[in-house]
DNA sequence: AAAAATATTCTACTATTGTAGAATAAAACC
DNA sequence: GGTTTTATTCTACAATAGTAGAATATTTTT
């Protein structure tokens, strides 16, 4: 399981955008999508360095282009968050969420949710 | 509480070993607790880097410079940690174990901690 | 005090990222 | 078919990051 690269922050919101989307998008509606007020060529910019990495494919057809992800969300999800709590939760996902917790930013909803999902794991 | 600043790997990297170590510390003291193999003037490069973007505080005695951090390791995880669930998890904390644990990234162990924090969290 | 050792600061160069105008190519319109 | 429109590709430039040699300054050593 080759690690999926990781992408800086213009690039992630692209590939946020298209993951929300229905594959294959054009880059209009990538623009659409986005929240950022980039200029179409800075979109465009932004789509070709992603099929460089190998993020997208692109196929032509007439004067638009169409992009596929080629990396699934779950897929980058977990090799980013796999990453991130090694390399500064130390490992321990506790950590990461009694730090969440100080940070203010672990609503009652997300606390019911974990203990929903701990009880749906290995009892 | 303005958010401290995301840190470039390389940075990330020295902030942890002096973390690590008792404050204040020297160049010397954090080449020696980095895992990485760099040359003695990267490391310093890095220091002075840290110490612009406020990360660090520097006071020279003699030729050696002493550092001491200015932002603590946890607060500079939480910025993080808040930062990547709402970044990349769409605000779930849920969403992040659960993707944790699809990639393998759960250990028992992480479980039962887990368990143990929501139980002292308000009930 | 002069010489040798060494910690720090300067300078520099490459790669990446954010951003977008210019140039080009292809389609649509008249 | 020539002209206008417009999506894409090229080119470019500044800021950040990784990396480290050269130059400088301060100690130590002799």
């Amino acid at each position: 399981m080759q690690a999926a690269k990781r992408l800086p922050d213009a690039e992630l919101e692209i590939m946020q955008a298209i993951w929300s989307l229905e594959a294959p998008v054009t880059a209009a509606a990538v623009q659409q999508r986005v929240s950022k007020e980039w200029k179409a060529t800075s979109v465009l910019t932004f789509l070709s360095r992603l099929c460089e990495k190998g993020f997208l494919s692109c196929e032509k057809a007439g004067r638009q282009n169409y992009y596929t992800p080629q990396v699934s969300r779950e897929r980058y999800l977990q090799c980013e968050s796999a990453r991130f709590v090694r390399r500064l939760c130390g490992g321990s996902v506790k950590n990461l969420v009694a730090s969440l917790s100080d940070a203010g930013a672990l609503t009652e909803q997300d606390i019911a949710d974990l203990r929903a999902f701990l009880d749906a794991q290995g009892r």
